[in-house]
DNA sequence: CGGATACTTGAGGGTTGTCAAAATATGTGG
DNA sequence: CCACATATTTTGACAACCCTCAAGTATCCG
């Protein structure tokens, strides 16, 4: 499923897929990105990228694999505020925040492409469209935690989870990730799933059971299934539109 | 308290003082700011500036007064995602994304500022350095959403009280709405504050009565005043490293 | 095959929500 | 400046959703 890369070149290309959901770019402008110098990594799940406090000289793309940031309380409690898929950039905000205020880590075993922000700067100013469209993801990104936002707060267990499927199901196909019609990677563990809802384990895993009985997804060996889209979208209320995506879903 | 603005000048010092928080500008930068066409406007307590859905083609800046942005669930349930003071602009994104994902109101009266995108997209291309300034004002925007995040999944509704007043007293402070020493506006309705925290109006009414037992703070004629600043930030865990401010308050 | 990880189930409790109504504050027109 | 209407805050009672603790079962992987 994840083949290695052994140059930069492929997961540049995942790069420009993923910002080719939301912004038009030049041929010119595709060939100045694939033409940055990016630094090839290969982590293993669970691996740490970026802790809160660091200072990275580098932006991480993601060539494959699903990476998380989180934060925690001084209690040790742990929120996932946001997941990520191939051709994310998800510390983007490092280049202008320089100390990071969260962690970054890997869900799965990934391949990075690690990417100076002096390279990056240097492509802003020579491509101005190409720094609005990294601009623009950023703002997507705010979007997407606006949305969290009202979920965590406002919908319940089953909503928010259903919401969340819908979410990641949309994202992967708009980058390319859905081959066969309806299912995507999943490879959240419950553990990983109860700190990105803000939920319990346990509670992930009843919500789940009631999902699964409503004959709406299931959910195995790290591949999400979707059964009943029109009645996910229902009942979570699900509407793409803060995904900000040119081409919206069909 | 709240004195009208005869001209756009004194909003567009508001803005000038709020960016000089979290990025440097030069004397011309600011003078090029000040120099920005704007037209001056002034609404009511809860009135709505823009919808979900609407394309606009200003952007907003606050002068005086708090506004909110929030979303709505289907059933009507709604979650403020975030508060603003004087200097903010919170539709900054609407430059870059075309259509709102979320509607921006007034919590208080206000005097509002609107600035045409193209002039602010000539200032951007004539003052790079502005144009950093306000996309890093967009990611501190998104690092307030990942500590709401975390608060609403993982903090308890006392915690998550506390640590709201804290981030508002300290950005009052920052952008100079703080005169005597331990208190500031506090506009908004424990009805808001339901909205902002994701709790019932009923259980925000009894965590500030616990909080007021404990002599944290008070509220009353929308005044905070905070009466124990080290309790407020031991209890909620306030860290104001996540408001990326460029002198960290005392 | 064995140990670790992930998932599942049960029981009971606590934080928070809902409904309803009373008390207080705020605002406005006469 | 008062009187009344409205909005906001406060209180009580009860229920629900979700959490914690604890233990058991399945699955993965070397």
């Amino acid at each position: 499923m994840m083949e290695p890369f052994t140059s930069g070149t492929s997961v540049l290309d995942a790069l420009i897929r993923k910002l080719s959901t939301i912004a038009l770019l030049s041929a010119e402008e595709k060939s100045a990105v694939r033409d940055l110098p990016v630094i090839v990594n290969r982590i293993g799940a669970q691996d740490t990228i970026a802790r809160e406090g660091d200072r990275p000289v580098h932006c991480v793309l993601v060539g494959s694999g699903w990476l998380c940031r989180h934060k925690m309380t001084p209690g040790g409690k742990r929120q996932i505020v946001s997941l990520h898929l191939p051709g994310d950039m998800p510390d983007l905000q490092s280049l202008l925040l320089k100390e990071m205020d969260h962690s970054l880590s890997a869900i799965t075993p990934a391949t990075l492409g690690l990417i100076r922000h002096d390279h990056i700067n240097d492509l802003h100013l020579r491509y101005p469209n190409l720094a609005k469209a990294m601009w623009r993801d950023t703002l997507v990104d705010a979007a997407t935690y606006r949305d969290w936002l009202l979920g965590v707060g406002r919908r319940t267990a089953e909503e928010r989870m259903a919401h969340l499927f819908c979410e990641m199901y949309v994202r992967s196909r708009a980058v390319g990730l859905v081959a066969d019609e309806a299912t995507c990677d999943w490879p959240l563990s419950q553990a990983e799933m109860a700190d990105a809802l803000g939920l319990s384990l346990v509670h992930v895993n009843r919500t789940l059971q009631t999902l699964r009985s409503q004959s709406l997804v299931t959910l195995s060996k790290g591949r999400l299934e979707i059964k009943d889209w029109d009645g996910l979208c229902e009942l979570s209320g699900f509407d793409p539109s803060y995904l900000h995506l040119i081409k919206p879903p069909a």
